[in-house]
DNA sequence: AGTATAAATGAGTAATAACTCAGTGAAGGA
DNA sequence: TCCTTCACTGAGTTATTACTCATTTATACT
């Protein structure tokens, strides 16, 4: 690769990384183009030769991020045997990752159809782990004959709920970490018999 | 009142109506002043004399809005005595206001924090209907002995959650009356012994 | 009837933020 | 070495939208 290509590929990795962060930290909606080229070290029109919009930027890192859960989620959740370690391990994860995942709960109703279904498509992974693990329970006996997909929702929405209301839970730190233990003892005692 | 008040008082009027209108329909954050002005019927500057702020005139119309709702449901949740009759109710009453409920789910963070605590309340009070109830089922030995906080908050994070992501469920149509018996269906085996 | 007052009007202002493009300078090729 | 190419620059454009204010119009008061 020549001196120019490399300096391009540069400026296109400073921009994408400025933007991860502002995303993060602030959310898609309120993070400007200004800010991420100044935080870049680019003029504000080079973001636009590398990203033909806003959009399309935050389409990118979106992505990326999404793609690199994934690939951690499928590593946690295929460790982990039982119910338990599975909820253990996710809501670790999901600690680790609070800030994009907040932002992520708090924005997705304004994303278009397209993204919302790629960051659908990590729950649904997450999902099929915790189906299956339900479902032997059952079999097992160990645990209610109950709507396995339904049992899901409920506790993917009190997640959900916690990411979206944590402001009005916890000044700072973690909603997670601080709900964790009661999230996973009261679901246990949902499905179990 | 003289013509002039009178005047004066439909107007402001005609601009709440049609303040409520949009923002039940787009939401607020979507929702601009100069198409609120149109629908009322007056010039946008209008809209300026009777609220200092497009911020003020949608407090005035969510509190307006927040009251009649806790007023309504103060009602519903009163009339019902079981757990059952008392969800029942609760969602058919979510169920004839989704579009609201829909909206304010989806915008609440976005909110400053005086409004989300004011909508927040409206929860509150149906929360203590649901935790009554509950209470006594796990005296009267029916319903397992859980922590009732966290099983509302998993009830009221499912609702949120159907809420939240009505648009990729189903195309059109009230996601609440969708869902409503698999929601209570399960939810009551959760915590049957 | 004539004057004061208050509400309503709507063209105009201001602030914001995404996006453009003529000009610049460094790298590549002959 | 000279010319071409191309990423980069940043001042400027455009679009949007909340908000203003000089002017108009209708009502109330004397």
């Amino acid at each position: 690769m020549n001196k120019r290509d490399l300096r391009k590929q540069e400026t296109n990795k400073a921009i994408v990384d400025a933007a991860r962060e502002e995303f993060v930290k602030n959310g898609f909606l309120e993070t400007n183009t200004k800010t991420v080229a100044d935080k870049a070290g680019v003029a504000h029109g080079t973001l636009f030769l590398h990203y033909k919009t806003k959009h399309a930027l935050m389409e990118k890192v979106l992505e990326d991020q999404l793609i690199s859960i994934d690939i951690q989620l499928e590593k946690i959740l295929s460790e982990n045997g039982d119910l338990e370690s599975l909820l253990n391990g996710y809501l670790d994860f999901m600690h680790e990752n609070e800030d994009f995942f907040e932002v992520i709960a708090r924005e997705m109703p304004h994303y278009p159809k397209e993204i919302r279904i790629k960051a659908y498509l990590n729950e649904a992974s997450a999902r099929d782990y915790f189906y299956r693990s339900i479902q032997k329970g059952i079999q097992d006996g160990i645990y209610k004959d109950i709507d396995i997909k339904m049992t899901l929702t409920f506790l993917f929405g009190t997640i959900n709920y916690f990411l979206h209301n944590k402001q009005s839970i916890i000044k700072s730190g973690s909603i997670i970490e601080y709900k964790k233990e009661s999230i996973i003892e009261t679901f246990m005692k949902f499905i179990s018999i």
